[in-house]
DNA sequence: ATAAACCCTTGAGTCAACTACAGAGTCAAG
DNA sequence: CTTGACTCTGTAGTTGACTCAAGGGTTTAT
């Protein structure tokens, strides 16, 4: 009934083994070249294999995707994310390591979106004012290169996957 | 007297051109190879040159980095960002391609900020519980693999930027 | 029983956004 | 006038996270 990410708390029910890589794909929407890719980079367990050697997988496969793709929209690398599950894997007690890696990545986090939203401000009103005044006028498209607000930069930035 | 990020005005004053690249660099925080690199790639202009054919720059190319890493921090490819300073160069009219990519970036954005509130609050929970709990108890990391909130993915994701 | 759809492995390729050479010219200080 | 910091071009390498292709078995529907 915990209502968290969920680390060391397999999920008891329904363990039923049954799903090819196919239809663990669309369940999960990570393509089979991709969940392929997290099994050799130890991010997903070896699965079962049928006599002939597809993988089958069951819940835990799906949960641990679940939490592979919300630790990678926080920012946390599949380097990172193997090193919470190896934590994992030997034993339950090295918490202190991962808490700070944990600490460390949620930090990072809340100044990013800070950021994120100051410039989503920014560039909203930007774009309001800009479609408010139609959108023939010249001098008005102010969108790049203000040098009004040039401040500190800030060296991070933000990934889009897939994005065609 | 805007407040926003500014994409047709050149700031008018102080236009020294006297920069070369290791200042340039210094100044904005990134590196000389990469601000080649957005040259190369047609993101900055190319700048004056010495006799000698050393690069000199001005203030303008200082709002410009500034407005290619906050685009950056926003979730704008390169490639994105250059579509814009294009849209610029030629003309100040293409306004409505301009605004139709900002506007959908700014939905992903929207969208991207949500989530990851979302699950920041959801981290930072399991975390606090986790450590209230103290370490040494074997069953309380919880962090991942939870059935309990899988619902939708989302497959989107964000990278950071050389961190080492 | 045969074709379509699915799965296997291995290994190479892609893409974004840099980053690091190599080899050579330039400039400022002592 | 030499040393060391800086710059140039051009090309190659890196990292992260996949993605694709080749070549070949397996399952399922007709």
């Amino acid at each position: 009934m915990r209502k968290t990410f969920n680390l060391f708390e397999e999920s008891a029910a329904g363990d039923d083994r049954t799903l090819k890589i196919g239809e663990l794909s669309k369940r999960s929407g990570i393509g089979i070249e991709a969940l392929r890719f997290y099994e050799k980079s130890g991010l997903l367990d070896r699965p079962a294999r049928t006599e002939s050697g597809y993988r089958l997988y069951g819940e835990p496969a799906l949960d641990r995707l679940s939490f592979i793709k919300k630790a990678q929209l926080l920012g946390f690398t599949l380097d990172e994310i193997k090193e919470l599950i190896d934590h994992k894997r030997k034993g339950e007690n090295p918490c202190s390591e991962v808490r700070a890696i944990v600490r460390g990545r949620l930090d990072d986090l809340n100044e990013r979106i800070k950021q994120m939203t100051k410039y989503r401000n920014e560039l909203k009103a930007a774009l309001d004012e800009w479609e408010i005044r139609g959108e023939a006028e010249g001098h008005v498209c102010g969108l790049i290169e203000g040098s009004s607000i040039k401040h500190q930069m800030d060296h991070r930035k933000l990934g889009r996957n897939k994005h065609k």
